[in-house]
RNA sequence: GGGGGAUUAGCUCAGCUGGUUCAGAGCAUCUGCCUUACAAGCAGAGGGUCACUGGUUCGAACCCAGUAUCCCCCA
């Protein structure tokens, strides 16, 4: 045989990729003979490169993918990327900037030329190396959230949802990202614990000196109050301090005036419940242009609104102080100054949250922005039934309380973002101020001029809005905009593919997209956008930390893919991936795939070294119909594991069936001595059964299941495991009574295999073995069994054991190796005595449960049957072991 | 601060409505083997007071209460 000890992959899985996608087996097009199973990516940022997490969720949706396939089902799993508005620009700009290229100075029509340049050279990276991963994409449904088409569906349901009162544009606090100059929505937005300081500030009262001014003279105590913030630079917005009415410490100061330190401007005291009495000092600083409490108190309390931050977050001319200073920078050089100028008590550590963006990572500022918001009261009601009915299941269903909680405390989204890269909103703006929205701009002057009763508007005369749409706005409709819904709602794809059946994502964007999407299915389809959402796990290092490129944890997934091949990897991720679990990624996981696909390949090598000698007769009918059986089970299991998502415990039966049941136990039973020729009904049933394996394996391993599919037999030019029909569990060919009574011939295989290691017997030297049993008939079944992985050469019965043996029971029977020079009394009795030991412990267990009176009457009849049975098994095997002790 | 989840072998996890010969798997560990499919392997073995404390029950990993620790979400 000239086949290699140990499978390479590398050609392999390049060469059977490009059959497939010859073949045309990963293109969907609507067959009403058949079911459809549609899964939609989670598109990947179209900037992106493969990581770790990647390629867990791809290798979970192309293994349901796959499956489904084989089932018969019009499979179809639509590929794409979005356009990932901030993470895109930024990189665009940074990249033009190398180029000596300012933003600032392109027009909005020569960024996005830029833009598209780039995004042209390098968005289809990511999408290439899916394919390396074995991703049986339809890729010829590829889609892009930019590209026109979804363009036009993203500006339609602006439109439509403006129409319908959804949509709106309103001043509102926002979260600023400083760093991509642009407001985030609230989901955008991470908190994360800092080591924060406190600041202890002296506002003193209008009317008296502060130190600065009163040349050293002692001043008194209630001349100040002191106002704790974890953001002095920002004193130069406020507009008040604010205290608790019922708070006596300040009960003096109705209707006084304070002094901002440093800048001197005054202040009102207001007095508001809101403020907490016990934190900080009592005192609160009122800055209603920064804080979104202070906005509404602000509100409530008829305050101006001072905003002294730039977009770019540095301070702004009405700071008066620090102009042109980034915040951070002010802060420091504020609290220098205030200590200098005596108007610093104190500063406190304390342990605070700071905001950042998702994106940029940039600290968060809350501000008083002008943006457009989307009402999501209404559209968050049905989405949240549907989940709570299970419509749409979530798995693991824990994340069923999670979704509710968001759900229920939802506000309103902002959509608009301050970039160039992305869906431009279709609102335009009149001369005098007002605006419209339409789907174009031909549009917009037609209801301009309505509007504005003025029919001499031309199209220059209307300005649209600057702003682009959160590209969130673009990804909620993915499930319905990649089968042309907007465009063409009734049409063939659509119509067949939609709703799709399994969302595979991670819990982090539950609320980002997959809560928006079905939000979006009801409202413009009436229908849920899938039936099942399964949550991955985050991949993490072996030492439970997330993947980052700044701790170098994160292997390069093409360099492993190369090394223990794709479907190496694709097995070691889902090892050790329960639904919503995190994975611990380590290296000996990938091991340990890339071994399996080296047992298959082995055992494949086995069977296709076997000569046949066609006049042999059938010797191996006890094997064949125990795994014929073993299988089937197997196939039981894995259909309910993967019904309820359990894709690790999926693979690992397979797993244990391909290596324990066939490789270890069903392949030694068959497997003709060396050079020896296998009957052909033998070879026949074990051809068909690694067949079947392949089919079960092939999901979770394309490449080899499809090398050796082919390698197994001659097959037709279509004839691809690919598409072949996914097994069916029938029932088993033998009576159930097979699996019962190979373990029991296996268990004594055990106790040859275990006396063999003990007495250091290589496998190789023959034993006899005697048996004292009530169940000869067994042991007449089993015997070619037991003589082959046993290596006994000689099986006989007797009522006592040969002098010098060793010997084990098993239930009532005893078993006898005769072995001359082998034998330690001393050490035999030992055994036998701890054995007998624990059988009598046993004993006194059950029967004492047996006596309790309350257990006879409360205990079901089959616990009871159980109990007895227990009780009878162990009279039995007392008696066994008594007698070979007396036999010793 | 509010809510949710978890805690089972060295590691990662199963364990369905309480009752199969005193809790299972994979990996790791230990021992012995290059036994002509595979050392990326074979055979065998060891390893757990099911976080802790109480309670309910004839019987608890499982139900209840409390405690501790960890994780997640929200503020």
């Amino acid at each position: 045989m000239s086949l290699a000890t140990t499978y390479s992959p590398t050609d392999v899985e390049a060469k059977w990729y490009q059959r497939w996608q010859e073949q045309g087996f990963f293109k969907a097009t609507p067959n009403p003979k058949k079911v459809p199973y549609t899964v939609v990516i989670p598109p990947p940022n179209v900037t992106g490169v493969l990581h770790m997490g990647h390629m867990l969720n791809n290798t979970i949706q192309d293994v349901l993918v796959r499956r489904a396939r084989m089932q018969g089902k019009e499979a179809c799993w639509v590929p794409g990327t979005d356009h990932a508005s901030i993470a895109t620009e930024a990189k665009v700009v940074a990249q033009l900037k190398e180029q000596g290229i300012a933003k600032s100075d392109l027009t909005r029509e020569q960024f996005l030329s830029h833009a598209f340049e780039w995004k042209e050279k390098y968005g289809g990276i990511i999408l290439e190396q899916l394919k390396k991963l074995g991703a049986s994409c339809d890729w010829d449904r590829t889609r892009f959230t930019m590209e026109p088409d979804l363009t036009d569906a993203v500006l339609r349901v602006f439109v439509d949802l403006y129409n319908k009162g959804l949509i709106y544009r309103g001043v509102r606090m926002v979260n600023w990202d400083p760093e991509g100059r642009t407001a985030i929505s609230d989901e955008e937005v991470i908190a994360k614990d800092v080591q924060a300081k406190m600041y202890y500030l002296r506002y003193y009262l209008a009317d008296s000196s502060s130190p600065d001014e009163a040349n050293g003279q002692q001043l008194a105590a209630n001349s100040y109050i002191t106002v704790a913030t974890s953001r002095p630079e920002t004193i130069m917005a406020d507009v008040a301090v604010a205290v608790n009415p019922n708070d006596p410490r300040f009960s003096h100061l109705k209707g006084a005036t304070l002094r901002i330190p440093l800048l001197g401007r005054e202040i009102p005291v207001i007095f508001d419940e809101y403020v907490s009495m016990d934190f900080g000092t009592g005192a609160l600083k009122v800055t209603p242009a920064h804080d979104l409490n202070d906005y509404e108190l602000g509100v409530k309390h008829n305050l101006p609104v001072i905003d002294i931050l730039a977009d770019n977050g540095t301070l702004n001319e009405k700071a008066v102080l620090y102009v042109g200073q980034d915040r951070f920078a002010a802060r420091k050089q504020i609290a220098k100054d205030l200590q200098e100028a005596g108007l610093l008590e104190k500063i406190e550590e304390y342990a605070s949250i700071v905001q950042t963006s998702e994106r940029t990572k940039a600290v968060i500022e809350p501000k008083l922005s002008l943006q457009w918001f989307m009402k999501m009261e209404h559209l968050a009601k049905p989405a949240l039934d549907v989940v709570e009915n299970d419509t749409v299941r979530l798995h693991p269903p824990k994340f069923k309380n999670m979704y509710r909680v968001w759900m229920e405390n939802v506000r309103d989204w902002c959509i608009s973002r301050q970039l160039w890269w992305g869906q431009q909103i279709p609102a335009y703006y009149l001369p005098v101020g007002t605006f419209v929205v339409a789907l174009t701009a031909e549009a917009a002057l037609v209801q301009a001029r309505a509007q504005s009763g003025n029919a001499d508007l031309q199209l220059s005369d209307l300005r649209q809005d600057e702003d682009v749409l959160d590209t969130w706005f673009s990804s909620w409709l993915w499930p319905i905009s990649v089968f042309d819904g907007f465009k063409d709602p009734d049409n063939a794809d659509i119509n067949y593919f939609y709703p799709t059946n399994d969302l595979v994502t991670g819990p982090d964007i539950l609320f980002f997209w997959v809560a928006r999407m079905i939000m979006a299915g009801i409202e413009f389809r009436q229908e849920v956008p899938f039936k099942n959402v399964y949550l991955t796990g985050i991949v993490r290092d072996a030492q439970g930390r997330k993947m980052s490129k700044q701790l170098g944890n994160s292997p390069d997934p093409l360099d492993l893919i190369a090394q223990y091949g794709a479907d190496g990897v694709r097995t070691g991720m889902l090892f050790s991936a329960p639904a919503g679990n995190d994975l611990l990624y380590d290296v000996k996981l990938v091991e340990q795939g890339r071994n399996f696909s080296n047992k298959l390949w082995n055992a494949f090598r086995l069977v296709k070294g076997w000569g046949v000698d066609a006049t042999l007769p059938f010797v191996n009918e006890k094997a064949v119909t125990w795994f014929d059986a073993k299988l089937q089970g197997a196939i039981i299991e894995l259909e309910d594991h993967f019904e309820k998502f359990r894709m690790s415990d999926a693979l690992m039966t397979v797993y244990k069936l391909v290596w324990d049941d066939f490789c270890a136990l069903y392949l030694e039973m068959v497997k003709p001595t060396y050079q020896h020729p296998i009957d052909a009904e033998t070879l026949r049933h074990t051809t068909a059964y690694l067949e079947t394996l392949l089919k079960l394996l092939h999901p979770f391993m394309p490449f080899i299941t499809e090398e050796l599919w082919h390698e197994l037999a001659e097959r037709g030019p279509r004839e691809y495991v690919c598409v072949a029909p996914w097994p069916k569990a029938s029932a088993p060919a033998a009576p159930a009574r097979i699996l019962a009574d190979m373990e029991k011939a296996l268990a004594i295989v055990a106790g040859i295999r275990s006396v063999r290691n003990q007495k250091n017997i290589g496998p190789n030297k023959p034993l006899a073995l005697v048996a004292k049993t009530d169940d000869a008939a067994l042991l007449a079944e089993f015997d070619g069994i037991i003589r082959k992985l046993g290596g006994i050469s000689e099986m006989s019965f007797a009522d006592a054991g040969p002098a010098a043996s060793v010997s084990f029971v098993l239930g009532g029977s005893e078993f006898f190796i005769p072995l001359e020079g082998h034998i330690d009394l001393a050490a035999e009795r030992t055994r036998l005595e701890k054995e007998l030991e624990y059988a009598q412990g046993f004993r006194e267990s059950v029967q004492r449960k047996l006596g309790n009176e309350k257990f006879a009457q409360n205990a079901k009849a089959e616990v009871l049957e159980k109990e007895r049975q227990k009780l009878a098994d162990a009279e039995v095997k007392i008696v066994a072991l008594e007698q070979a002790l007396a036999a010793l």
